[in-house]
This record gives C-alpha cells, sequence and structure tokens, in this order.
DNA sequence: CTATTAATTTTACATCGTATATTTACATTG
DNA sequence: CAATGTAAATATACGATGTAAAATTAATAG
C-alpha cells in the first residue's frame, strides 16, 4: 500500500471537523449546521468530509456521542467525589454537575437537548450507549437510595410516553438497576432540566 | 378592482392545497413533505402556491391548526355525548374518543405529534388557540372532578419541564381553569398518548 | 524511478425555498 | 363593446443544501 496517513495539511482532520461544527454550533445554533459550512471555515470542499463521515447524519450521531460522552464524564466525576455512603452528597453533586456543564457547554447542551438540526433524525442505535451512560450516574444513585430503602413512593411514577422507549431500551441495555429507580431518574433528571433551563 | 376571484383552473386552490399537502403527508410522511411536491402533485407552479400562503412555514401551520381544530370538534363532541354530571362518562369518552380520531387521520396525528417537518418550527402564537381548545374539552372535565371534590391528589403533579411553557402559556389563554387541572389533564394526556402510539 | 493508492478537489446533479419579472385572462368601467 | 386595471399564474433565476462520480494530487512501496 502507498501513502496511508500522510499530507493533512490539518494534522487531524476528523478532529478539525467535529470542532470546527462545534464551534459553528456555538455561534451561528445547531439548526445552521450544514456540511459546506464546515468546508468553507476548513478552507476545504465540502465533499472531503465525506472521507471522514459517511454523511452528514454520521457526523452529527458522532457530535452528539462526543457530546453525551463529556456529559457522563462530568456526572461520573461529579458522583464520585464523595464516597459511596454519602449518598445526599452524591445526589446533591450530580445536580450541580449537570448545571455547570449545561454552562459550560452550551452548544453540546443544545446539541442534546435543544433545537434539533433540520434533516436529521437520531440513530437511537448509536448514540445509546453514550446516553446510558451519562445518565447512569443519576440512576446508580438513586438504586442505591432504594437498596437503602431510603425511597419513598407511593404511586409508580408517571413516565411521560416520550421517554418511554428510550427508558426500556435502557433497561435491555443496562438491566442492572431497578425500573423504578429509571423511573424516579427521569423525573429527577426533568426537573433538574427544567431549573437548569 | 378587476377579476377577484375567478378564472381558477382548480376551483379552490387554497383547499386544493391543504388537501394535496395532507395526501403527501399521508402517502410519504411529513417529513418529506415540500412545496414543489404539492406543485408537481396538482400540476402548477411552486411560486403559484406564494399567492395563497406567504412561505412554506406558513401553510404548514395552517395544516397543524386545521389538525388541531379538527381534534378539537372530536375531543368536545365525545365530552358533550354525555350530559354534565356523568363525568366518569366524559372522561372516558375523550379518552376514546382520542384514540379513534388518530387512527381515522394518522396524517394530521402525524402532523401534531410525530416526526416534525424538516425545516419547521411551530409558530406558537397563531396555533395556541386551536391547540388549546383541542384540550380544553379533557381539561374541563378534570375541572369538574376538581370542583366537585372528586380528584385526590397528594402531590402536585410533576410536569416534565417541556411542556411547562405551553402549560403557563395555555394558562393565561384560559384562565377560566384552575392550574392543577391542567397539570393532570397533561399527565391523562401522556398516558393516553402512550396508550394509543 | 515508477507504480500504487489514499486524500482532495473538481465538476456535476438533484433537491429545496423563494424573489423577480412576465404573461394570461377576467371584471369593471368609460 | 372595447379598453383598462388587476389578480393569478407562469417562467426564469438565484442561492442554498447534500452527495455521487471522475479527475487530480502527492506520498509511499517496490
Amino acid at each position: 500500500m502507498a501513502r496511508p496517513v500522510k499530507k493533512e495539511q490539518i494534522p487531524n482532520l476528523q478532529e478539525a471537523i467535529k470542532e470546527t461544527a462545534w464551534r459553528l454550533i456555538a455561534e451561528f445554533g445547531a439548526p445552521a449546521l450544514s456540511l459546506r459550512a464546515i468546508a468553507r471555515a476548513l478552507s476545504i470542499t465540502a465533499p472531503a468530509i465525506y472521507n471522514y463521515f459517511p454523511d452528514r447524519d454520521a457526523l452529527v450521531t458522532a457530535l452528539t456521542i462526543d457530546a453525551f460522552t463529556s456529559f457522563g464524564d462530568v456526572q461520573l466525576k461529579a458522583r464520585d467525589s464523595f464516597p459511596p455512603e454519602q449518598l445526599l452528597e452524591r445526589f446533591r453533586a450530580i445536580g450541580l454537575a449537570y448545571r455547570d456543564w449545561a454552562l459550560s457547554y452550551p452548544q453540546r447542551y443544545q446539541l442534546i437537548f435543544g433545537t434539533p438540526i433540520p434533516g436529521y433524525e437520531q440513530q437511537q442505535q448509536e448514540i445509546l450507549p453514550s446516553a446510558t451512560r451519562s445518565i447512569s450516574a443519576l440512576v446508580s444513585v438513586i438504586e442505591d437510595f432504594r437498596l437503602a430503602g431510603r425511597l419513598k413512593y407511593k404511586h409508580f411514577p408517571v413516565i411521560p410516553p416520550e421517554y418511554e422507549a428510550q427508558l426500556s431500551a435502557m433497561n435491555t441495555c443496562t438491566s442492572k438497576y431497578h425500573s423504578l429507580s429509571h423511573g424516579v431518574a427521569l423525573i429527577v433528571w426533568s426537573r433538574v432540566h427544567g431549573l437548569v433551563s
């Protein structure tokens, strides 16, 4: 074989594309993102991107996964900033970390939770693992509450149907937690999300 | 003035455009809807549509309003199929009517609750009245339950933040109902919606 | 040095929304 | 009844998008 990985006037183009995409999202908003705009900003032609991502949706999916990964890192780190016994502190840290993260990375927040990109629809299958991991911090703590008998509930929580598909997917993906914990986590999450917004 | 409303090879073009749009939505799905596709189907040129709708979003908004109106008609009719005292029957009729409507008009259902049209984002202001009316049937019945003291609750319902904006908008729009009724209605709605899906 | 081959650009096509200018055909008015 | 004003439709055009196919470039392996 010849010419495997050199030339590249931009050292790591794959990464540069994503970084530029993030910058454009930050500047003009997620709905305005386009391959051509990215190429323009990089002084590159649009089809060149196809060497790194099979199509536009794949790029957006990659961005989304990165965002979820970053989010998950922060969430897990927040949880582990307190020892396993201090459930309340862990719980609280996770909530605050959510807020900090949203403020620190508004683009990532926007891509995951904000106005969607026009033609794009989520490729659940690809995104799910990183998405699941990102809320596993919260779920695990609530699971600990439940195991400690400190989860008081009278009714099984009401889950809006929009989330139900994801919820059951998460359940099959990480069956280590009780579904009740998932449900409560979702509600907690929606509360925090509301506050942060 | 001259020539106000004649010629028109297609008698009522405004209406014909909308009907064709619905047909295309039914056939190819809402995300695939486009002005040019509508024009093609009508053997018309695309810019002609601009005589009836200022832009594409206006057309989609008009369709959405029509869908909500149809939905509201059915909901109110269902409610009024029982006398005001038979709250439970009314409640039940509304739920069943939801299902019937979704099955009878899958395109309308899809436009309101399904995958959105790519570039389009809802013009809340225009849509709100018809949307509000469409769930007023449910809200009014729940309000009656509340007034009759038949609404048992321990916690104020948890409302996912996505709906909160609409909820408060509805409140200012039709302030005749208690906000608790709105909240409960939203939860009931989400349950029924889940079932129907 | 040359052949191979990965990385890019060039060119091209199909789609979209929509702005502008032009034609068409009717209804009213002189 | 013919002239005119005007609404409705078309024709044309522009810029944007995603992406397929071919042509070009440059680095490495033999």
